[in-house]
DNA sequence: ATTGCATGTCAACATCCGTTGGCCTACGGT
DNA sequence: ACCGTAGGCCAACGGATGTTGACATGCAAT
């Protein structure tokens, strides 16, 4: 411990190691997990390939390290309970603009089984964690969680993989306001005979 | 011609070609498209790499065949309009779950742009003519049925790729119950301000 | 000044992939 | 019975990919 006593002082190497996780966030999320090569992503940092093994061990391991994300989800049990799932898409909306991370994610989650088990996790802990802070019912919070997933989930994917032409020309205020109703119902309705 | 006249006369290697069609719907729909090899379909279809190439001409060639997908919406002017949405569900549920291209499709679209296009094609042709027979403004119907395929790949892309546990075990009925009222509004809500 | 270690470069290995061309076999029309 | 041709198999090529190891370079502590 020399200069300071930090429990993880700064390497020499943090800028090759952020410059190699941000051109694999960048390839991860526009070419998907098998088609974003190693090769590709330390071009793009300008280095040479076998710092990614060095510094990540495994294209396993840099894209462990690259799909690092949390959602950053509000405190809902302050939010007006009535204007729940207005506040969500909008939340998801910026959230998913705003960081390439996520679509990486949901790229790579197609095909990669690591991917879908971190996606699995983010949704299914991050997600039904917030929605049980206000449910009334636990045997359902994680089935309202499950739907507003699938309609939020749906929403990117069309948005940003797909790319279909209504959804992706359509302004996310315009968005907001048709599908705040639909998670509103998820998370709030009362539930099918 | 000799025995039949139909305009293709059926050729002796009908059966290869069909089983190296439906190996190939397999291996897309569980590996995806750049995981799924042609070395791997063929040893499915017990026979050679290279008949796969001569039936098919490519990779690509061999995805585009096995993609080749309907998706048999009923005509939605003989139902009654307050049942749209609940019918609308129960379709797409039923022919998820018993054809496994529409699964082959969804995970290769993620990563292959071909397969991105045909998901584009199938949702914005068939999807936007169905919703298009009743709806009443033209200008919104495409935003409508992008709105609809919005809910029902989510729900898709939750369910068989994701497997997200709640959706994962939700009954099918309990989730028709659910999704209808979404897409009924999605059909025929009256937009936001 | 010298030593030690982190940083970075270079070349190569082993493997797998899509794809190709040559060769054998057996069916079907004559 | 014969022969053309379609069906099928085998071996190989060229290229790309993840990964590894040996070797240089430069900073920092002794």
């Amino acid at each position: 411990m020399t200069p300071s006593a930090q429990s993880t002082q700064p390497r020499r190497s943090d800028a090759t190691r952020a410059a190699i996780l941000r051109a694999a966030r960048e390839r991860f999320a526009a070419d998907g997990y098998e088609r974003a090569t190693i090769r590709a992503i330390a071009a793009d940092a300008q280095i040479d390939p076998s710092m990614v093994m060095r510094y990540y061990g495994s294209k396993e391991g840099l894209f462990a390290a690259a799909a690092e994300f949390d959602l950053r989800l509000p405190d809902l049990t302050s939010v007006p309970p009535a204007q729940l799932g207005e506040v969500l898409v909008r939340h998801f909306l910026a959230r998913w603009e705003g960081d390439e991370t996520l679509v990486a994610l949901l790229r790579a989650a197609s095909t990669n089984p690591g991917a879908a088990e971190r996606m699995r996790g983010i949704f299914a802990d991050q997600l039904t964690a917030a929605v049980a802070t206000f449910g009334t019912d636990p045997a359902l919070t994680a089935r309202r969680a499950g739907l507003v997933a699938s309609q939020v989930l749906g929403l990117a994917f069309t948005r940003y993989i797909v790319r279909l032409p209504p959804m992706v020309d359509t302004a996310p205020e315009e968005l907001v306001a048709w599908i705040a109703p639909t998670l509103q119902r998820y998370l709030t309705g009362t539930p099918p005979s």
